[in-house]
DNA sequence: CTGTTAGCGCCTTCAC
DNA sequence: GTGAAGGCGCTAACAG
């Protein structure tokens, strides 16, 4: 860890090597005939000093920099951790590198603001396109191309990928019904998302397609964190005819309904059935372990990688939207209902 | 979005503000006195233009970019995780950028590798100084400052972040000896890990202290994950004596551990009391609660970045090694042994 | 095959 | 106060 004598750039390499920066550039590039005599000292040369073009310098001049940035709202939400994970398979297999942001619910600059200037922090910049996970935003300038997944919004003119989220709140309504279950809360996401929107859409739709009368005091407001979802579950069960079955609107606020039931002297899956929505790691951990609505997350991170690289490199793609399905995943939080209620 | 045009650079600002490219410059980096009315003027046009310098020019001719880079092995990594929160945390209020890069466990090149691959893509180029959490690699060749938090080796010449590990194991050690319990499981972490064998040290140090005698067949050599804890785990509690209590050098060995036992007809605490090392947040969340060594990891991060920050703006650090406490937390995973055993 | 010549977008002297 | 040049490290044309 040398500290002051700075860099070493490829003017140092070529005059090591005794040759013209173009030549070196040439090799660092793999371009054209190099005479292998010449390759071979440049090479010996840069691996020598441990030379390594400069980013800066190298996006400023060649449109392509080899790195495509992330921008997710927050690095500890299990979904964004997902969708990195994914991401950051396909960026290794398809040998880019990763550049990470986290937008986060700062109060200094609100979401879209922050989303904003990273993207054009990478654009022309430093990346060769983005990625942008549950944005506020509904449009960038930029010349690189976007992918938004999950968005709040729509958003025209970005491609974008988003579960099929009203299907995926039917199947698991279908279940508890399938069940016997007939008052089931719903414990909703922030109503500023798309996709919260679309599973309480699908929650209602299954109750009028079971002919089940829709109860208003059933449906309560969370925001996809645990401990909201603790709140609302409590409020539900705390009803005069409380739910023998909530449906949340993900994984997190099934846990915190999962612990506000046991808190109440409820055992799940007996006195009470509890769905989710995501399928994250620690639902198939949890005890119980979750049944819950599968949307390929990480998956999703992969997806759009691919898409993106795609239109880094210049194939057209046609559709703008890429759906991604969902299932059901059946695990121990969940009975049929027996007796009474 | 627009695709095609390209980006908007300082020049398209100048001519549009009627001004010259310097004069932009200084408005954009709040230089000596610029006519208020100048100032103001193109203040508005940056506006309207959406104008944002590119990272890419502006970082290769100034010094400070406002970025800095953080290296993490994992994105899905709990302790990954909590570092970048941390990290994340400082970076927001010290309104500096943050960029973090996956070293991965990849085939393609080796976690030094790609470490060092980052260093030189980030050093003097895009970052101000960089952040790697549990390098493999001892030596950076980099003009920017390093600091590493958890590193496998003795890192020497690099700033180090790094818990009480051999305390923290120790307090743990005591809490289970204190509880009655005399044999003791160890699952170790990764043997190539400096804190695994601080952890290690500690478990056998406390053992020492209580004239406990060390049995070997109590310690079994994990990998700080899940399922290695679980294999683990499985083994110790079918030894023809099996411990009474398991101490886990992560939490996720110890959620493994408490997952084998319940596999094996064991319930914890009753049967079988369980301590881990990190205090995750799904530490607080899993059933039975775990007790577990806090290391407060999130602020690792945290006191990572000031340092670092402290280092590009030029204040000397002193020590160049900074110890983490580590705090023993009680919940509901362990109990006073009671009869036979 | 290799060196020379232009800049990429920006900041930093230096004049005016 | 402001504009005009020079150059950061690199790549992409051209020459040779």
């Amino acid at each position: 860890m040398r500290r002051k004598k700075g860099t070493v750039t490829i003017q140092d390499v070529a005059e090591t090597a005794g040759v013209s920066v173009s030549t070196v550039s040439r090799v660092l590039n793999n371009k054209d005939d190099v005479a292998p005599a010449t390759y071979e000292k440049v090479q010996r040369v840069i691996e020598e000093l441990g030379y390594t073009s400069s980013l800066a310098a190298r996006s400023m001049r060649s449109r392509r920099t080899g790195v495509i940035g992330l921008i997710v709202p927050d690095v500890g939400d299990p979904f964004s951790i997902l969708v990195m994970k994914g991401v950051n398979r396909a960026i290794t297999e398809l040998d880019y590198d990763l550049i990470i942001y986290t937008s986060g619910s700062i109060k200094k600059r609100s979401a879209a603001e922050r989303e904003r200037h990273f993207v054009s922090l990478l654009n022309g910049s430093i990346a060769d396109g983005v990625i942008i996970v549950t944005p506020a935003a509904t449009t960038f300038s930029t010349a690189a191309p976007v992918v938004t997944i999950d968005p709040n919004n729509e958003c025209p003119e970005c491609l974008t990928i988003i579960a099929t989220n009203h299907a995926g709140a039917i199947a698991a309504m279908e279940y508890l019904i399938g069940l016997g279950h007939r008052r089931i809360g719903f414990i909703s996401g922030r109503p500023d998302l798309q996709s919260a929107n679309h599973r309480l859409q699908g929650y209602l739709d299954a109750l009028r397609q079971a002919n089940i009368p829709q109860d208003p005091a059933l449906i309560e407001i969370g925001d996809f964190s645990r401990e909201t979802g603790r709140i609302c579950a409590r409020r539900l069960l705390s009803l005069p005819e409380p739910p023998t079955a909530i449906f949340a609107a993900n994984d997190q606020s099934a846990f915190g309904a999962i612990e506000a039931a046991r808190e109440m002297g409820l055992r799940v899956p007996d006195d009470l059935s509890v769905v989710g929505f995501d399928n994250i790691p620690e639902a198939a951990y949890y005890n119980p372990a979750l049944t819950t609505v599968d949307q390929f997350i990480e998956q999703m991170g992969y997806v759009a990688t691919e898409m993106l690289l795609g239109l880094v490199q210049g194939e057209p793609l046609e559709n703008d939207l890429h759906l991604m399905p969902t299932q059901l995943v059946v695990r121990d939080s969940c009975r049929a209902i027996t007796g009474n209620a």
